[in-house]
DNA sequence: CGTAGACCCTGCGCGC
DNA sequence: TGCGCGCAGGGTCTAC
């Protein structure tokens, strides 16, 4: 569900809310998520500190703690959204969530509770140094904001790789936080079949597909994100950038560029869409 | 080596 | 109304 515009919503949304505020508490309901919620790691690096910052890298929320009974070394709490996750800070006094996994009490009232169906989320904490080189962020890619990204990046990237160019687009090694939504709607925009090889696009087609990719996120982020079934902020309001979803989930109806009816059909076991007409 | 497919899990909408 | 099927925004592992 969430990709980089709805995890950098959330990221902004939940930062004058959490920051300055001290863990009371943490609460593991079901440590079987994508990988197992360690509760005593996570109360050893969450309990007493205090929330400095939050940050974002790739699809991931990183919320900065320091302090502690005992002058702990800073540490993060990393939260993964996965398909389904949604991360929100509730009253005390509100009842616990069905799919309700884990949450922190805030001193001072309320709680930051992470709700996730489908338990394809991630949660851990770790310490702040040297966060780059835990093994979720290791090979991680270039954030498509970054100065370093354009076409260059990715004619780079493309070179020695075969294979069709929206699963390139999606890898996280090449740019992060491009999910299966924005990587076709970036495609639309930039005008580029989903399946053309990336061994035959030219420079000018990187430089169109690098752009699109920037402003299909920003728009994306300046809208609230996209909300197909449950994605929210941090105060639990939905985007509506799914109304100014040019391709995604529009089989059959007509290209807002030519017209011509859009097709859908699965490509590395994710739906896409595409203009027959118009993208090359 | 890189790429394709299965898989993790629950919920929802659709067709019958 | 009820049931089974297919599908869903992500990531990782295995098999070629």
């Amino acid at each position: 569900m969430p990709e980089l515009p709805e995890v950098e919503v959330l990221r902004r949304s939940l930062e004058p809310r959490l920051v300055g505020r001290r863990i009371a508490g943490v609460t593991v309901a079901t440590p079987a998520l994508r990988e197992p919620l360690d509760r005593a790691t996570l109360e050893e690096r969450l309990l007493g500190r205090e929330v400095t910052a939050l940050r974002r890298r790739s699809k991931y929320l990183l919320i900065d703690l320091v302090g502690g009974p005992s002058e702990p070394p800073p540490s993060t709490l990393v939260v993964h959204l996965g398909m389904s996750g949604r991360l929100t800070v509730v009253p005390d006094d509100e009842p616990p969530a069905r799919h309700e996994h884990f949450s922190c009490r805030l001193a001072g009232g309320g709680r930051l509770r992470l709700v996730d169906p489908r338990r394809f989320g991630v949660v851990l904490a770790l310490p702040t140094a040297g966060l780059d080189r835990d093994r979720h962020f290791a090979f991680l890619g270039v954030e498509p904001f970054a100065a370093s990204f354009d076409g260059d990046h990715l004619r780079r990237a493309a070179r020695g790789r075969r294979g069709p160019v929206k699963p390139f687009l999606m890898d996280a090694r090449v740019v992060v936080g491009v999910g299966n939504i924005y990587a076709t709607e970036a495609l639309w925009r930039a005008a580029i079949h989903p399946r053309r090889s990336v061994g035959r696009i030219g420079a000018a087609r990187w430089d169109r597909l690098a752009v699109a990719v920037r402003e299909v996120l920003a728009d994306a982020i300046a809208q609230g994100g996209t909300t197909l079934a449950d994605f929210t902020d941090g105060e639990g309001n939905a985007g509506y950038f799914q109304v100014s979803l040019a391709a995604y989930d529009r089989e059959g109806e007509p290209c807002r560029r030519c017209g011509a009816p859009l097709r859908r059909f699965v490509q590395a076991g994710r739906s896409t869409y595409f203009c027959p007409a118009c993208q090359r």
